[in-house]
DNA sequence: ATGTCGCGGGAC
DNA sequence: TCCCGCGACATA
């Protein structure tokens, strides 16, 4: 079957992929000493050497005296043969050329070189001239570690010493001082440690996720389980059996910068935190980490969607906590879905997935409806937390004036809930402080000048933010249509404007305003929600930002402003989104120690949607949404379309990328994923130009004709590939 | 990505 | 006439 050589000896002709924007790998000569398939390797390149793989046999067709010699091998254990193949494939379902897959894949710095040094120190062999109380605690601290060494730092630490105490031993000979590499294994956790106790429906799934992983083949599993349900004490088992295997796991997280919480967990249930890996941890273990995961030095990672891409020796397990997470796509460079990722590199290794979430994407829902995937549902709630009792308030009754959105039955159990040292919450999905700004002269409503989108003012940075495109711009002082001053006016509610309203209406509470564009880093808005778990604060207004991740044990009450926002335009997904963002906003109140409420303000309490969240009927929920899509034409999983054209005229080219960020509105109303701001879609790749256009529709359905007549009036020369089916599971 | 080549324009 | 800077181009 397989006929691929797996060694090339000296001057044999041998494909290269490097990561330079290239269209594919570029052949090269074996070096003295053959090479292996999938070798780091350095080539010459240009004037320029370059870090390579040995991606299979030379592809031929280059004149033979022109091919130069591979230049060097690296001392990395090569690329395994599934993660090639994981490459390729990934790189052909998104439409990305394969030398920016293998950049996400080496994303480690100094690959080859050898691993740098630091001092460390444990137990010498000789005795101390005299013995002190400090010099007794270096010694108590390092018998502790039972031979393991530590660093200066961490020993006077842990001494409660000096550097200079540690130092006097080691000249004595008490401590001894080694040199050691700084890519160490990471503690070994052990999965025989207890679990928390499980509830009945828990352990069931726990033993189901046990027994799949202990196949050792490969299976995808849809867990889900509201709120508090228990679901992460039951994927951690799945880790659990895949650790007891001797195999890998990887768990992602969408937003892993703030979930301390979680690796806490971990230490919890297996005695020692796990390997981290996203945006944040340095480089010097970025490089640890990768290389542990290739040695096995690593058991569990713990990290963002680029965490996929790791070297893993043998990976058995990857769980994706919150599927539905619209983080988990990456949309910058190389296009691509963590999910759907996951599903696939699991697929080639023969391990299992368990995509973990409350309210489930609709297409992992329509999968497992399918039976492409298990289902797994948690029920009975963990602990003493009950579903929050969910309600509408019918804002049709409510007079309010026109600045105000704050319900006098919303205010009064809001100032119930203080009263009782409760806190509550006031949800609106909207950053900033105003979505329109028009001109009481004349009427003009200030737009983006780079797309269809309406200027959002931020007062709190002082600018108009374009939330479709990122285009930002000082607060104007005169109408930019009619340049008549100071007659601007915000409209409508922001959560800055909400926070102002409660300020006003809420005089002795302290309130607490979380959103993106307050905190300029993770570390400060994770400090923030820290604070407010303590009870720092009696009212929290926030964004969708609350909607996720951290526990606040005294939130007792979800008021949301304006249920039926997302509701609004035509946006295909609308429905799915407001149907997962007010099902999580309200579980914010379920994890309190007190049964909560929450409170839906709409004007709408008899639409579908709004019913749905309601009643929680999400079954009913999905199968009608499923049926409606069916009906436009727009199946869960489509075709993903890409477009690669010739530069015959580079401005239409570029004309095209500004009319996708222009029309980026109307592509979302006919189902397309257009991905990134302004000229993003387009890459220039040698004198051609690409430009890639996600769009959910069937092959051959109108919506795809749409598209590409779409693209068509731009008479480009080019051809128009529609080929790659989306669906994951349709790989193997 | 990035080093090289070739060309146009400005300074001398 | 020289040289700088920019863009196009090729990289095996």
């Amino acid at each position: 079957m397989n006929d691929t050589p797996s060694h090339f000896p000296e001057g044999a002709r041998v494909a290269v992929l490097t990561t330079q924007p290239l269209d594919g790998p570029l052949d090269y000569l074996a070096p003295e000493g053959g090479v292996m398939i999938g070798a780091f390797v350095e080539a010459p390149l240009g004037p320029r050497k370059v870090m390579g793989v040995v991606w299979g046999p030379g592809l031929g067709g280059f004149d033979a005296s022109k091919l130069r010699r591979v230049s060097a091998v690296l001392d990395v254990p090569p690329m395994r043969d599934e993660m090639r193949a994981f490459l390729e494939k990934a790189g052909a379902y998104t439409l990305t050329p394969l030398p920016a897959m293998l950049r996400l894949a080496t994303r480690a710095p100094a690959l080859g070189q050898p691993p740098s040094k630091r001092k460390v120190y444990r137990r010498g062999t000789g005795r101390p001239d005299r013995e002190t109380g400090a010099r007794a605690r270096v010694m108590a601290a390092l018998d502790e570690m039972g031979g393991l060494a530590l660093t200066l730092s961490e020993l006077s630490q842990m001494a409660g010493v000096t550097s200079s105490v540690v130092k006097g031993l080691v000249k004595q000979g008490v401590v001894a001082e080694e040199e050691s590499p700084r890519d160490t294994p990471y503690p070994r956790l052990d999965p025989a440690l207890p679990s928390k106790p499980l509830a009945e429906d828990q352990a069931e799934a726990a033993e189901v996720l046990r027994n799949a992983v202990a196949s050792g083949r490969y299976g995808t599993t849809l867990l889900k389980g509201v709120t508090g349900s228990g679901k992460t004490e039951v994927y951690l088992e799945a880790v659990a059996a895949c650790l007891a295997k001797g195999r890998q796991a990887l768990v992602l997280l969408p937003e892993i910068a703030l979930s301390a919480e979680f690796l806490t967990r971990v230490e919890a249930r297996f005695g020692a935190k796990p390997a981290e890996w996203h945006s944040g941890v340095t480089q010097t273990e970025r490089r640890r980490i990768w290389h542990m995961v290739g040695s096995g030095g690593a058991q569990l990672v713990v990290g963002a969607r680029s965490a996929l891409f790791l070297p893993f020796q043998d990976l058995g397990l990857v769980v994706v906590d919150e599927e539905h997470d619209s983080s988990y796509k990456q949309e910058e460079g190389a296009l691509y879905n963590a999910r759907d990722m996951a599903v696939l590199r699991a697929s080639i290794t023969d391990a299992q997935v368990v995509l973990a979430s409350a309210t489930p994407s609709l297409e992992s829902w329509a999968n497992a409806e399918a039976g492409k995937y298990r289902r797994l549902t948690l029920t009975s709630r963990f602990g003493t937390a009950a579903l929050p009792e969910m309600k509408s308030l019918d804002m049709r009754g409510e007079d309010l004036p026109a600045d105000r959105w704050i319900s006098e039955p919303l205010a009064a159990a809001a100032r119930r809930r203080i009263e009782n040292g409760e806190q509550a919450l006031l949800f609106l999905n909207r950053r900033g402080y105003a979505p329109v700004t028009i001109c009481r002269a004349c009427g003009h409503q200030i737009g983006c000048k780079h797309c269809d989108a309406r200027m959002v003012e931020h007062r709190f940075l002082k600018r108009l933010v374009c939330h479709q495109c990122g285009e930002t711009e000082p607060r104007p002082e005169v109408c930019p249509s009619c340049d008549v001053e100071g007659k601007l006016a915000a409209v409508g509610p922001g959560v800055e404007r909400l926070a102002e309203e409660a300020r006003a209406r809420f005089p002795e509470a302290r309130i607490a305003v979380l959103s993106s564009d307050m905190y300029t880093t993770a570390r400060q808005l994770k400090a923030e929600i820290a604070s407010i778990a303590e009870g720092g604060a009696d009212i929290i207004v926030g964004t969708q930002l609350v909607a996720k991740g951290h526990n606040f044990p005294l939130l007792t009450l979800v008021g949301v402003i304006d249920a039926d926002l997302g509701l609004q335009g035509s946006d295909l997904r609308a429905a799915e989104r407001t149907f997962q963002l007010m099902r999580q906003v309200a579980g914010r109140a379920g994890r309190a120690e007190k049964p909560g409420v929450a409170l839906l303000q709409t004007y709408q309490p008899d639409h579908p949607v709004i019913r749905a969240i309601l009643s929680g009927d999400e079954e009913g929920f999905w199968r009608a949404e499923a049926r409606e899509r069916e009906a436009a034409g727009v199946p869960p999983y489509g075709r993903m379309a890409g477009i690669i054209l010739s530069s015959e005229d580079v401005q239409k080219v570029f004309d095209l990328g500004n009319a996708l960020a222009r029309n980026a509105g109307a592509l979302r109303r006919i189902g397309a994923d257009v991905y990134g701001p302004a000229p993003a879609p387009i890459a220039r790749v040698r004198g051609r130009h690409r430009v890639r256009l996600l769009v959910k529709a069937p092959k051959g359905s109108a919506l795809q004709a749409a598209v590409a007549d779409w693209v068509g009036q731009f008479r480009l020369k080019g051809d128009l590939r529609l080929a790659v089916d989306i669906d994951p599971q349709s790989f193997f």
